[in-house]
DNA sequence: AATATGTTGTGAAAGCTTTAACGAAAAACG
DNA sequence: CGTTTTTCGTTAAAGCTTTCACAACATATT
């Protein structure tokens, strides 16, 4: 049975409340609290986990540390995913070294790059940048899993396609185009997230 | 009338696909063109648009250019938002840097931190980093409408009040953490998409 | 042991969004 | 000039998601 896209889309939003949670040494928490932090109602939360289980106990709230790592499993973070960053520009050198994604057991096993004058060039101690001709060997040899697409959009298809080829199972994609493949692709377009912002504030109704 | 969220947010992905259509030379393109591009029904798009007013000419479809500047006024883009960076990392450099901001009518006037060896360093011609303890003068001088959050979760809500407190009326937070704000916010938390994007690949169905 | 308080999981209702269907308008064509 | 083709804008239906409401259980209290 198909759970829902909003639903999938609010687990991490748990996840990283519970995380909070659990360093702030709190050892259970009921979907009431949940809810008033994260602005959302209790009972969307509690039928949001039935899609997966049952978690909690009745009276008491869900055990924050068993929850997070239900949480874990149902998003697939148990095991370590190998992530490829490609375009080593701005955007693509930031994530690259944005150390809290192994912490989320997403590790950046290389980076790859067309422009000769950044290919060779060590981006952290053992992160080279690679040649994107290397691509479909590296994924063959050393595996990976999914890919940060961040390069210009005029190539974006393009590499999206070769990345299809060489065996990766889903793309994030910062590059402002939709892409045709047939693996998952998230979209971050960040100039949408700012312009559905400018809407809100424009449309704002004087609140809370 | 209340636009519905996902309209909103599919406003900007027609903006973009039409931006791209303007410069490949196409005049008129018919919500079933923008829907194959876009992956989406026809009917969706049509009905989008009646949110806000009749755009189409029956028998025609839309004028790419047309459409294109409705949306700029619906989405607020027709005048400039002055966007503050805060957080001079990874993560707010890349964006300080990132030129397409200003096409679409965002100018980042400012980026602030706390770290006393960044303050007073240029980030690009004319944009020198700034102290945090600048922030509510700048703002009040200067003027700023929008900020961008990229600062450790530690310190995020602590920043997006001394925002709110500036007159900042809109935030856009990298932070992986829900905001208490009176202003709209939007998130953009990239691991959140990761887990999102590694959920999809372990239930993908075979398709396409 | 009985009562009070708290909280889950869930079925049903309410609310919202997408899709289908079609009349009305615009252009193209013979 | 009437007919055909295309495509919009809109109403209504279908589909999906959120919220409500409450029985069932868990613990604390007297
Ligand atoms: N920088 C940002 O803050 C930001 C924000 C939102 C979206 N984006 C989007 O992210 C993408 C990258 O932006 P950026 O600012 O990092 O750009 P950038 O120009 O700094 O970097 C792009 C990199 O991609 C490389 N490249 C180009 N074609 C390639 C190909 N076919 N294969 C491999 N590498 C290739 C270039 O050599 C360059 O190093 C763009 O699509 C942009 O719209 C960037
Ligand atoms: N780098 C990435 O790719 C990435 C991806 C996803 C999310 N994020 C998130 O974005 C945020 C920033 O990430 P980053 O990698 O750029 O971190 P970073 O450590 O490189 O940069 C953070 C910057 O914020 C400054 N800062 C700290 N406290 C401040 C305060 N109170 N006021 C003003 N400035 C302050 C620091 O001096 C530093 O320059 C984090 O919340 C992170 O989780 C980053």
């Amino acid at each position: 049975m198909k759970v829902p896209r909003p639903v999938i889309k609010r687990m991490p939003v748990y996840y990283r409340c519970l995380e909070r949670l659990k360093n702030e040494g709190v050892k259970y928490v009921s979907s009431q609290k949940l809810a008033r932090r994260l602005h959302l109602k209790d009972s969307q939360i509690r039928k949001d986990l039935s899609h997966f289980g049952k978690f909690g106990k009745r009276g008491v709230g869900y055990e924050v540390e068993s929850l997070l790592n239900d949480i874990t499993k149902i998003l697939g973070l148990h095991k370590q995913w190998k992530v490829i960053v490609i375009g080593a520009g701005n955007i693509g050198k930031a994530i690259a070294r944005f150390r809290a994604l192994e912490k989320n057991n997403f590790k950046v096993v290389a980076v790859f790059d067309t422009d000769k004058r950044k290919i060779g060039t060590e981006l952290l101690p053992g992160l080279k940048i690679l040649d994107m001709a290397s691509l479909r060997d590296f994924v063959g040899r050393e595996g990976a899993d999914l890919a940060i697409l961040a390069v210009p959009a005029s190539s974006a298809q393009a590499v999206a396609n070769d990345l299809q080829k060489a065996g990766i199972r889903g793309i994030l994609c910062f590059a402002p185009v939709t892409l045709n493949c047939a693996i998952p692709v998230e979209y971050v377009d960040i100039t949408a997230f700012l312009k559905t912002l400018a809407y809100s504030v424009l449309t704002e109704k004087y609140n809370v």
